[in-house]
RNA sequence: GGGCGCUUAGCUCAGUUGGUUCAGAGCACCUGGUUUACACCCAGGGGGUCGGGGGUUCGAAUCCCUCAGCGCCCACCA
C-alpha cells in the first residue's frame, strides 16, 4: 500500500486525539513518581481562541508533554474564568439585541440569562484547545464560578476581613460610566490625547477682579468648592482667605493656599473638585472642604449639574464652555496633549468618582511575594527582566479596589441589618451572618429576611488570584492529598500584561494562605502582533482565525510555526510564513519515514560507511539532546526547537539517510536498517512536544504498539556522552564533500561522472569516512600522494590539500581568479596577525594562550600563502 | 515627570565571564538540479565597518560616557 507523499494532518489529528483521551494519557492520579504541574491561565468563559492563546498553550503543552515524557506524572489543570465584568458586559450586549434592558431585570433572572449564556458558549475555547493538541487534564476542568471554587472565594473574604485586611472606604475610585462600576488601577488603560485647556475668569466676591483657572474639564465647575494657589507665589499672596463666585452656578468658594501646586502649571491657580479629582480630594480633606458630586453612576450630570442636569458629560463641556464664554468669562482655550483613563473593557474614559467601595490592604501580603522572586530562587522569571517591574510595582502598592458594581460574580459576603453604613456584618453564609448580626445589632429577633446582602461582586481577579490553590481545593481543605501532591504548581506561563492583574496577586496569595510559591518558573510569552507590529484585534481584523490555520497547516505546523519566533518574553511578529514552514517540517519528516519503510531488507553485510554514520548520527542526537536540555532548562524553547528541526533535518535526513540510503531498488542490510529506525524512534521522542500528532502516528506506524507503549508516554532519550572527535572528523567529511560538490559544480562535472581525488600532505580519515565521501559524491577513490599534481582543481581543509584531477578542459581563467582572492584576503590576515604579534604590550599582556595561537597563525598563513602563490604560478603557464 | 530595556545580514533574532572555533541561525534572496523519500525538495552562493561619536584596554558587538531613534512599565500634573 502506497503511503502519500504529502502528509495530510486532519484525519490524523482527529485519530490521534481521540485515542489518547480514550486511554486516558492527560488524566494525572497522586502517584509514587514526582509530580509536574500546571495550571492553565484561564481563559475568559466567553471566549473564542486567538492567537495568543494559541501560543501560550503551546509552550504549556510542550512542557506538559515534555514532563510526561521525563517520567514526571504530568497535570495541566485547565479551566475558565468568569470574568465579570466582560462576560456582564456581552450578556447585557446580548440581552439588548433581543431587546430586554438589564435595568428591565431582577437580579435573579439576568444571573439566569448569565448561567445560560455560560452554558451554552462556555467552554467553545476548550473545545478548541483540544484542536490544538493540548494535554489537558480535562476531569479536572474548573471554572471559577463552581461552587467549592466560590466558597474558596467566599471564606478568603471573609478570613481577610476577620483580619482587618479587608476594609471598607468612601474612595476615589475609577469609574466606568458606561458599564456603571469601579475599576482596578490596572484596569484603567491611559492614552494621549488632545484636548482643550480652558482659561475661566472666577470674580472675586469684592469685586476687585478675578483670577483665572486652567481646566480641561469644564464642567466640574460645578462642584468646585476652593480654589487654590502656592503660598509662595508671589502673584495671589494678597488674594489668599478671599473669596470668589463660580461661574454658572454663583457658588462663593475661599481661595486657601498649599504648596501643591505648581507655580509654572497654567495660571498657578488651581480649582478645586474633591468629588472628582484625586489630588482635589486629598487637598479637600486637609482644608476641610465640602464635597459636591456632580455625575450620575451613567456620566450624565445630576441636580448639581444645574440646568445641565441630565446631559452627558461631553455634551455638557461644550454647553458650559460656549455659556461660560457669553458670560465673558471663558479668558481663552488652548489645546494641549495629555493623558486620559479609559477602560480597558469599555474604553469608556474614566471618571474619577468617590463612592463606597471594598478595598483589601496590600503591604503585608506585598513582602514575602518580593522576597520570593527578587531574594530567592522559590519563584523565577523568564525573561528575567519583567522582576525590575515586578518590583516596581510591588514596591508601590496601593490598596485594592476589590468590589464591583456588577451582578456576574461572587456577591460580597457582608449583610446587613440596619440602615447605617457601618450595620453589617461578614460571614460564609446568611445563615452564619444572622447569628453574627443578632449580635452586633443587639436584637436578637432578626430574621433571616431583614438581612440585606451587599449589592456589589468581587473583582474577577479576587478568584483568580486563588487558582493555582482552589483548583486543588487548597484553601477549603488544605490537608486534601491532591493538594499536598500537585501544590506548588511547577510553571506558570503567561503574559506580561497580566503581570500585575494576576501573577504578583497568585504569588502574595500563595505566600498569604499556603506559606509556598504558587508555582516556581513563570515563563512570560510576548504579545502575538502583525507583520507591522501591530496589535492583535478584532478591531484590526489583522488576526487570523485560529482554527482556519489549524486546518490550513495542521495544529503541529501551528505550534512549530509560532514557536519558530517567539523567544520568551519578545513580541512575536506572526505571519503565515512561519506555519508554512511548520507543515514543510511535518512533509519533510513524513517523507523521511516514507523512504525507510519503503526500503526492503535482506541479510547482507552492512557497508562500512553506513556503519560510521550511524555511529556518528547517535553521537550527534546524544550532543543534541543535551543541548536541548540545557535550553529547556533556560526555557528557550525556540531554540530547543531549532536544535531539534536541524538535527533531524539536517544531519539525519541530508546526512545520515543520504549515507545509508540503498542504490534505488536496491535492498537494505538488516542491521543498518534497525539502526536507523532505532535513531528515527528517538528523533520522533524528543519532536514529540512540539508536533505530538505526526509523531505519534509515525511511531505507531511504524511498528505495532501497545496501549502502553505509546510514544506520549515513551521515554525521554538520554545521553550517554557522546564521541566528540567521531563528530569532528565527521565535519571535516561534510566540508569535503561539500567543497568536492561545489567542484562539480563549478566545472559542471555531472554527478554520473566518477572523480578520483589525490590527498597531499596528513590525511587522517579513517577508511570508513572516506566510504562515506565516496558514497555521497561519485568517488571512485582518495589516494594520497607524494607529489602535487599540475593542472588539477584543489582546494584545502586544515592542514591537507586535496587535487582533483579532471579529463576535460578545466577553466583555469576562473581558478587562477579565486585562487588570487584568497591569497588577497589571507596577504591581508597575515598582515594583521603580524601587527598583533609585533606589539609588545600585547605580547607581554595577553595570557600566553592567546599568543600561541596568534603565532600558529602566523605560520599558517605563511604556509598558505606560499601553496597559493605556488599555484597561481603553475595555472598561468 | 520617574524607572527599565532595546538598536547585530532584506526580515525575525542568538551572541553566557572582553581573546582560537566571533561576526552567527532561521527565513527571504540569487544560481544550478530527473542524485526517483520529499519541488512543502536537493546542492551551491551572495549579504553586516554589530545605531552615530568618544573613551578604557595589548585587544571591544561585549565595559564606560555621550548623542540619536524605538519600546515597555509606573505616576494625580490641573
Amino acid at each position: 500500500m502506497a503511503i502519500s507523499s504529502k502528509y495530510d494532518s486532519s484525519e490524523i489529528e482527529q485519530k490521534w486525539y481521540s485515542y489518547w483521551m480514550a486511554n486516558n494519557y492527560f488524566h494525572s492520579e497522586p502517584d509514587d513518581r514526582p509530580a509536574y504541574t500546571i495550571v492553565i491561565p484561564p481563559p475568559n468563559v466567553t471566549g473564542i481562541l486567538h492567537m495568543g492563546h494559541m501560543l501560550n498553550n503551546t509552550i504549556q503543552d510542550i512542557l506538559v508533554r515534555r514532563a510526561r515524557l521525563r517520567g514526571f506524572n504530568a497535570c495541566w489543570v485547565p479551566g475558565t474564568d468568569h470574568a465579570s465584568i466582560a462576560t456582564e458586559a456581552k450578556v447585557v450586549a446580548k440581552l439588548k439585541s433581543e431587546g430586554i434592558e438589564k435595568s428591565d431585570l431582577t437580579r435573579a433572572e439576568f444571573l439566569d440569562h448569565a448561567w445560560k449564556w455560560t452554558n451554552d458558549y462556555g467552554g467553545v475555547i476548550l473545545e478548541q484547545l483540544k484542536k490544538l493538541g493540548c494535554s489537558c487534564d480535562w476531569d479536572r476542568t474548573k471554572f471559577t464560578m463552581d461552587q467549592n471554587m466560590n466558597a474558596a472565594v467566599i471564606k478568603t473574604f471573609v478570613d481577610l476581613y476577620n483580619e482587618g485586611l479587608i476594609y471598607r472606604g468612601f474612595r476615589m475610585v475609577n469609574w466606568d460610566p458606561e458599564a456603571q462600576t469601579t475599576l482596578s488601577d490596572e484596569e484603567v488603560i491611559y492614552e494621549e490625547k488632545q484636548d482643550l485647556l480652558y482659561y475661566v475668569d472666577y470674580e472675586l466676591e469684592d469685586c476687585s477682579g478675578h483670577v483665572t483657572i486652567a481646566t480641561t474639564r469644564p464642567e466640574t465647575i460645578l462642584g468646585d468648592t476652593a480654589i487654590c494657589v502656592n503660598p509662595n507665589d508671589e502673584r495671589y499672596q494678597s488674594l489668599i482667605g478671599k473669596t470668589v463666585i463660580v461661574p454658572v452656578c454663583g457658588r462663593k468658594i475661599p481661595i486657601i493656599a498649599d504648596d501643591y501646586v505648581d507655580i509654572e502649571f497654567g495660571t498657578g491657580c488651581l480649582k478645586i473638585t474633591p468629588a472628582h479629582d484625586m489630588n482635589d480630594k486629598i487637598l479637600g480633606e486637609k482644608h476641610e472642604l465640602n464635597i459636591i458630586d456632580i455625575l450620575n453612576p451613567d456620566g450624565t450630570l445630576n441636580q448639581f449639574g444645574l440646568h445641565f442636569e441630565g446631559q452627558d458629560r461631553a455634551e455638557a463641556r461644550k454647553a458650559i464652555a460656549d455659556e461660560l464664554a457669553g458670560l465673558g468669562v471663558l479668558n481663552k482655550t488652548e489645546t494641549i496633549i495629555h493623558k486620559v483613563g479609559t477602560s480597558e473593557r469599555t474604553h469608556a474614559v474614566i471618571e474619577p468618582r468617590l463612592s463606597d467601595q471594598w478595598f483589601l490592604k496590600m503591604e503585608d501580603l506585598a513582602a514575602p511575594a518580593l522576597e520570593a522572586v527578587l531574594n530567592s530562587d522559590n519563584i523565577k522569571f523568564f525573561p528575567k527582566k519583567f522582576e525590575n517591574t515586578y518590583r516596581h510595582w510591588m514596591t508601590n502598592l496601593r490598596d485594592w479596589n476589590i468590589s464591583r458594581q456588577l451582578w456576574w460574580g461572587q456577591q460580597i459576603p457582608a449583610y446587613y441589618y440596619g440602615e447605617g453604613i457601618e450595620d453589617f456584618v461578614v460571614a460564609n453564609s446568611k445563615i452564619e451572618a444572622l447569628e453574627l448580626a443578632k449580635k452586633a445589632s443587639g436584637n436578637p429577633n432578626l430574621t433571616l429576611a431583614q438581612l440585606r446582602q451587599d449589592a456589589d461582586v468581587l473583582d474577577t481577579w479576587f478568584s483568580s488570584w486563588l487558582w493555582p490553590i482552589s483548583v486543588f481545593d487548597g484553601i477549603n481543605n488544605p490537608d486534601n492529598e491532591e493538594f499536598k501532591y500537585y501544590y506548588p504548581t511547577n510553571d506558570l506561563v503567561t503574559g506580561p500584561d497580566i503581570l500585575f492583574f494576576w501573577v504578583a496577586r497568585m504569588i502574595m496569595a500563595g505566600y498569604k494562605f499556603t506559606d509556598k510559591q504558587p508555582f516556581t518558573n513563570v515563563y512570560f510569552t510576548g504579545l502575538v502582533r502583525d507583520k507591522q507590529r501591530r496589535k492583535m484585534s478584532k478591531s484590526l481584523g489583522n488576526s487570523p482565525d485560529a482554527l482556519k490555520l489549524i486546518n490550513d497547516y495542521g495544529a503541529d505546523g501551528v505550534r512549530v510555526g509560532l514557536l519558530l519566533s517567539a523567544a520568551a518574553g519578545n513580541d512575536l511578529l506572526f505571519d503565515d510564513a512561519l506555519c508554512q514552514q511548520g507543515k514543510g517540517f511535518a512533509n519533510k519528516i513524513w517523507n523521511a519515514f516514507r523512504l525507510i519503510k519503503g526500503w526492503e531488507i535482506n541479510d547482507q553485510a552492512q557497508p562500512t560507511e553506513s556503519a560510521v554514520a550511524l555511529k556518528w548520527y547517535a553521537a550527534q542526537f546524544d550532543r543534541a539532546v543535551e543541548e536541548i536540555n540545557d535550553h529547556f532548562d533556560k526555557y528557550r524553547l525556540s531554540d530547543a526547537l531549532m536544535t531539534t528541526y536541524k538535527l533531524i533535518w539536517d544531519d539525519f535526513c541530508s546526512w545520515l539517510l543520504e549515507v545509508v540510503k540503498p542504490a534505488y531498488g536496491q535492498p537494505i542490510d538488516r542491521e543498518t536498517y534497525n539502526d536507523v529506525i532505532k535513531l528515527l524512534e528517538n528523533n520522533l521522542k524528543i519532536l514529540h512536544p512540539f508536533m505530538p500528532f505526526l509523531t505519534e502516528e509515525i511511531w505507531q506506524q511504524n511498528a505495532k504498539r501497545s496501549k502502553d507503549q505509546a510514544l506520549i508516554i515513551a521515554d525521554w532519550p538520554k545521553s550517554h556522552g557522546f564521541d566528540n572527535a567521531l563528530i569532528g572528523d565527521f565535519e571535516s567529511v561534510k566540508e569535503i564533500v561539500s567543497q568536492l560538490r561545489s567542484l562539480r559544480k563549478a566545472q559542471q562535472i555531472p554527478f554520473k561522472d566518477q572523480i578520483e581525488v589525490m590527498v597531499f600532505g596528513y590525511h587522517d580519515l579513517s577508511e570508513d569516512l572516506v566510504a562515506v565521501i565516496k558514497k555521497l559524491t561519485n568517488l571512485s577513490h582518495m589516494k594520497v600522494v607524494e607529489e602535487k599534481v599540475d593542472g588539477a582543481l584543489s582546494f584545502r581543509i586544515g592542514s591537507t590539500e586535496y587535487f582533483v584531477p579532471v579529463s576535460g578542459p578545466v577553466d583555469v581563467e576562473s581558478e587562477i581568479v579565486q585562487l588570487k582572492d584568497e591569497l588577497k584576503y589571507t596577504l591581508g590576515f597575515l598582515k594583521s596577525v603580524q601587527g598583533k604579534l609585533s606589539n609588545e604590550r600585547f605580547v607581554a599582556n595577553a595570557p600566553k594562550a592567546v599568543v600561541v595561537v596568534e603565532k600558529q597563525k602566523e605560520a599558517d598563513a605563511l604556509d598558505k600563502i606560499h601553496m597559493l602563490q605556488k599555484r597561481i604560478e603553475t595555472l598561468s603557464k
